[in-house]
DNA sequence: AAATACAATGACATCCACTTTCATCAAAAA
DNA sequence: TTTTTGATGAAAGTGGATGTCATTGTATTT
């Protein structure tokens, strides 16, 4: 199954943020990379840099495929190999975030927008919304360790359909 | 990855389970089996039998590979396309629930056995314990109402540590 | 009971997301 | 600049899941 995934932001805020914000950010996310790979001995490539623009531009959990479109409509000369290997980089650099939502792709979003991890998937037209509630993380959390787990990453996903698809079809 | 998954019975009383309830829980589920069959004019094989008794008695989620090697054991002449369309037939006949992990297997559990949905998956041994706690899923449910989203299906997983990883390595 | 209809099986091929290979290329070091 | 060594990308390989299709088996009809 393949499925066009739209997120919207729904941490109060997000929508407003100023394009300067944005660019400071970025800039963050890039030096942090750059650390990254000196501290490494990796190397700082064009497609390495520019991956991560595209990534840190779309500012949405993403995945390979959608990425590689972006990039090739502007630089027909990466390949997927490429941008795969970058997205893990990425991850491994701590400055994305690796899940999955059971349909077979691994997705990425940029770590530190806060803990995301509480999705609500709509079965109809496929879009993921995220949204945060620390009560419900805190309560999930005490129940781990009342049965001696120590927690490292947690996710919660809801399926369902979202207003959007309810109005349209009903 | 590959992964053995090995699943604890969280539930309360699950562990006192005595063979006569056991007994009877397997004649209920295939009895449901073969009345969506019929309903459907679909035919009752054996094989499909043979996938139903493997899975029932099992009595854990499991995925087709785990399956297709224990019914290999037993009955030599099972062929994977076989299990993996039983495993999907149970899902339609709805006596078995499709989840996923983020592993790229993906998994079923026998439904009715409650509605489980909480993971607990301990990435040093790959176990997934399960867990209820309802008054995290009411909480869930609520902030999702409260964004316009029907839901249908809620999913909790905890990745982490598990006690006895903890206790061997430290 | 025999014939008929048609779903199910299983070996094999295919799909798809992802990974690896390897010859070539390019960034950092010497 | 030259050397070293990691990075790239086209293509091949993996592995889970699914599709294909000739054959087999089941249930229904006659």
């Amino acid at each position: 199954m393949k499925v066009d995934v739209i997120v919207f932001e729904c941490r109060e805020g997000s929508l407003l943020q100023t394009e300067a914000v944005v660019t400071q950010k970025k800039q963050k996310v890039k030096e942090q990379f750059h650390l990254f790979l000196t501290k490494k001995r990796l190397k700082a490539t064009l497609q390495r840099n520019l991956i991560l623009d595209a990534f840190v531009d779309l500012d949405r959990p993403t995945h390979m495929d959608e990425l590689y479109l972006v990039l090739r409509s502007k630089h027909s000369h990466i390949g997927h190999a490429t941008v795969y290997r970058a997205l893990r980089l990425f991850a491994a650099a701590g400055i994305a975030r690796e899940f999955s939502l059971g349909d077979g792709l691994t997705r990425y979003e940029l770590a530190g927008h806060g803990k995301r991890h509480d999705y609500l998937v709509c079965s109809d037209c496929g879009t993921v919304t995220e949204f945060d509630n620390s009560s419900i993380e805190q309560r999930q959390l005490a129940v781990a360790r009342s049965m001696g787990f120590t927690v490292e990453a947690l996710k919660i996903e809801l399926r369902g359909v979202c207003s959007r698809c309810l109005t349209q079809s009903g």
